[in-house]
DNA sequence: CGTCACCAGTGGTCTATGCCACCTTCTGCG
DNA sequence: CGCAGAAGGTGGCATAGACCACTGGTGACG
């Protein structure tokens, strides 16, 4: 035993408070002592032990490397609810960003993406998966399914540069006009921790986006996951009751703010937004 | 052993492999055979498939009772990539939102919510924690700070019936304006899992908001965690290259799509959306 | 002096086992 | 017939021990 017992009858949890005491008395980068020497101080076996730490892994609070030992994370991340996040200014650009072509190949469209594409299941797709690099950090993984037939001889290199879409309407004519986009949180599975630098089951953004061009024919199907702990939605809601203009058709509902809650226009400018680290 | 080893090298893997193939051969809600059964099945000990079990908890995919048994999770989720969602019609309302306030105090604001507020550390604030349910079914919760002096004699029914901010300006003459708000990716923690229902360490949103009033004064600060599994946000993204008209002054930057990819005009409309149950 | 092989220490995985808490079901008593 | 209690099955937690894979340092050898 080390201090009082704590209140829990839970060996892991008495383990994982203890640890994150220890963590706040230490600075970002700083090693703690090896599993098996916490293992003896706390009395507790090393699976136990262990599955503490996968907690604040996941946590984004400590970090793992294989024969090295364990670190605190550099960047305190979302971690428990209150974050200590400083600023309030909303940090106008995002960093450098750059993109790394990971594949590029053509497939056929198979049910799911030729539903959401309108092309038959056996067309053919060119499916490129890219690495989106802030700062030459990893930030984002991106699967795109664009039809064949509208990009001939697209090249990898062309799809690591640029605007793609001013690319589309440049070089193919293409005119994006609109996307619907759902976002949710998930979890990365392995080849996305390996690939954006994260532990597995850390917390992450999927996007998933259908753009359509002048002509309403879709053009793109997209999804990304986003790293969690380095990236955030920044928005600016316009809350305003001054007149109750523009009823915008659909049914408004602003995330964060369930119906009832609200009932006069609404605006929205939505800006992303790099958390910068430590 | 049941069919062939499968290539990997992890037994954790092999029976996570194997359980998501079992899985998508059920129903959801259905029952899938006991810890100690699939043990002997596999040929694994209970641990190891305990540990890959987890793995698809956190997922999203399975569902475990204690002293019953393990299901089918009811709506198929995030799960891997590539989630077999099927309509994609924007699902207009959201179902019907109701409250129930857990806590309700007055606290002092302390360094932190002080700072948000733009009041004194030692301020009075009024603290609300509320449940927001859906159906009946909890979906978020809110945690509400607003200065005392703003909202006397607020009642905590108050806070479970019709819209806050109707009522700020109803009842005390605050007309809300404009508010900043962030969302990232997070995970649930105990108390989090439990007040809405999810197993812990559940990929979850966390909003935080700050609401001004016309004068440019803070009147609430608002963090919320909402749960992932039945919650997303639904984006319509204008793209249109007519006219570059509008340069709304900062970056802009739609959150999954980096900048680089976007050059022309764009406005946005977001709508919540509530993932229709099984 | 440089390079390479080895080794100790670390995290990663897996096993076998036990006990506890919870739920369902069945059984037997009132 | 009805209800309470026991029994068995389920997931939840924890242990002790073993081996593997990776890292970094150290010492031996060229």
């Amino acid at each position: 035993m080390v201090s009082e017992p704590s209140r829990s009858a839970v060996k892991r949890e008495r383990v994982r408070d203890y640890l994150m005491e220890l963590v706040e008395s230490c600075a970002p980068g700083d090693p703690i002592p090896s599993e098996r020497t916490l293992c003896e101080q706390l009395g507790v076996s090393r699976p136990t032990l262990r599955s503490a730490v996968d907690e604040l892994v996941t946590t984004g609070l400590l970090v793992r490397e294989h024969g090295r030992g364990m670190f605190v994370a550099r960047a305190k991340i979302t971690q428990e609810l209150a974050p200590a996040r400083d600023a309030y200014r909303l940090p106008q650009a995002s960093g450098s960003w750059a993109s790394k072509v990971l594949e590029f190949t053509t497939v056929q469209a198979g049910a799911r993406v030729g539903r959401r594409l309108h092309v038959s299941p056996a067309a053919e797709i060119t499916y490129i998966a890219r690495l989106r690099l802030v700062d030459d950090e990893p930030m984002a993984i991106e699967y795109l399914h664009v039809p064949a037939a509208l990009v001939p001889g697209l090249q990898p290199g062309d799809m690591e540069s640029g605007d793609f879409y001013d690319f589309l309407r440049e070089r193919h004519g293409v005119r994006v006009h609109e996307a619907v986009q759902s976002i949710e949180p998930t979890v990365t599975n392995e080849e996305e921790a390996r690939l954006i630098g994260v532990p597995v089951l850390s917390p992450a953004l999927l996007f998933e986006r259908l753009t359509k061009d002048t002509t309403g024919r879709p053009v793109e199907y997209v999804h990304s996951v986003y790293r969690g702990d380095r990236y955030r939605i920044v928005s600016r809601l316009a809350l305003g009751d001054t007149a109750p203009a523009t009823p915008l058709s659909a049914a408004q509902h602003h995330p964060g703010i369930p119906p009832g809650d609200l009932a006069s226009r609404r605006e929205v400018m939505t800006t992303g937004d790099v958390q910068p680290g430590s």
